[in-house]
DNA sequence: CTAAGAGTTGAAGTTAACTTCAAGTCAAGA
DNA sequence: TCTTGACTTGAAGTTAACTTCAACTCTTAG
């Protein structure tokens, strides 16, 4: 119990986050750590678990204040169970089937509509997916990083 | 011929894009305009297309930065038409694909994942959907906001 | 004991994609 | 002609999610 704490250059390298994320994400009360009478940072093994859901909510597409929010509908008195992880991130269904059904929508709209003669650009299926009444400014889009590929040459 | 032009408001108004995002693009070299006598802008029809283009492919992922590759792909002698738009557009389909792939996937994993026992992160389907060897950083992921939802409650 | 690799801090820098601001100038209907 | 809403500019600000930096301090293998 309580023996084995990693260091957080072993975290960085099983969790794939980079050590100035790992302090960047405690600040942020993401995550946790104690230290050593020195000052260093000790993790307890679950917290590859909370980064584990941290990486995963992400590529759903949550912000980090999203993640602190999610986590904190975690148990804080005890060690949160596999089904505490299974019911916070069973939200993320709802949100990945819209996102799947929005890129399926895309995907097959796009020929019929980049060449198109429309240019009732609100209401084009590329620049309006849901088909709502795109009234809000643009934002920034972004997708996953993971997902890009460099734009093939075309022929 | 030539007639016709639209003014920054208009475009504004037509593409839902902020007046200040359309001169940001003409400065990244995105967009072009005319200028009156006095000054001001004026848009060709034309450039509501470019728009229409530039949009889109936001939403498929791409950089203002793969944009203006993609865009400089279009003849510069003429007006594009309808098939070089679809030309340029085209090679989206398969990045489309392999996104909708890797949601589909993810979201297929989710429950036997987020909440198993496997800490091996860096081979675990949310962490690494396209099972390659997670060797560099994390980088910031996104979706991109229209695909986007508050957090449900959970029941 | 000592060297050196690993870890510490706060502050500042980064990137993309815009937006906001201040201080004006232009265009067009009445 | 006048007025007023639309438009102009360059510079600086914004946000998320980190990274980088400088100047130390810890820890541990040998």
């Amino acid at each position: 119990m309580g023996i084995d704490l990693l260091t957080v250059g072993e975290v960085a390298a099983r969790s794939g986050f980079a050590s100035s994320a790992l302090r960047f994400y405690e600040r942020e009360g993401l995550i946790l750590a104690r230290r050593t009478d020195g000052g260093q940072r000790r993790y307890e093994r679950s917290v590859l678990r909370r980064l584990a859901f941290i990486r995963a909510a992400q590529h759903v597409g949550l912000t980090l204040d999203e993640v602190r929010t999610a986590l904190s509908r975690l148990p804080a008195s005890r060690t949160p169970t596999r089904a505490d992880w299974t019911k916070i991130s069973r939200s993320w269904r709802k949100r990945l089937d819209s996102e799947i059904d929005a890129l399926v929508a895309l995907r097959d709209g796009l020929d019929s509509c980049i060449g198109c003669g429309c240019l009732s650009l609100k209401t084009c299926l590329l620049s309006n997916p849901h088909d709502e009444a795109a009234e809000d400014g643009p934002g920034a889009v972004y997708l996953p990083e993971w997902l890009r590929e460099p734009v093939p040459a075309d022929r």
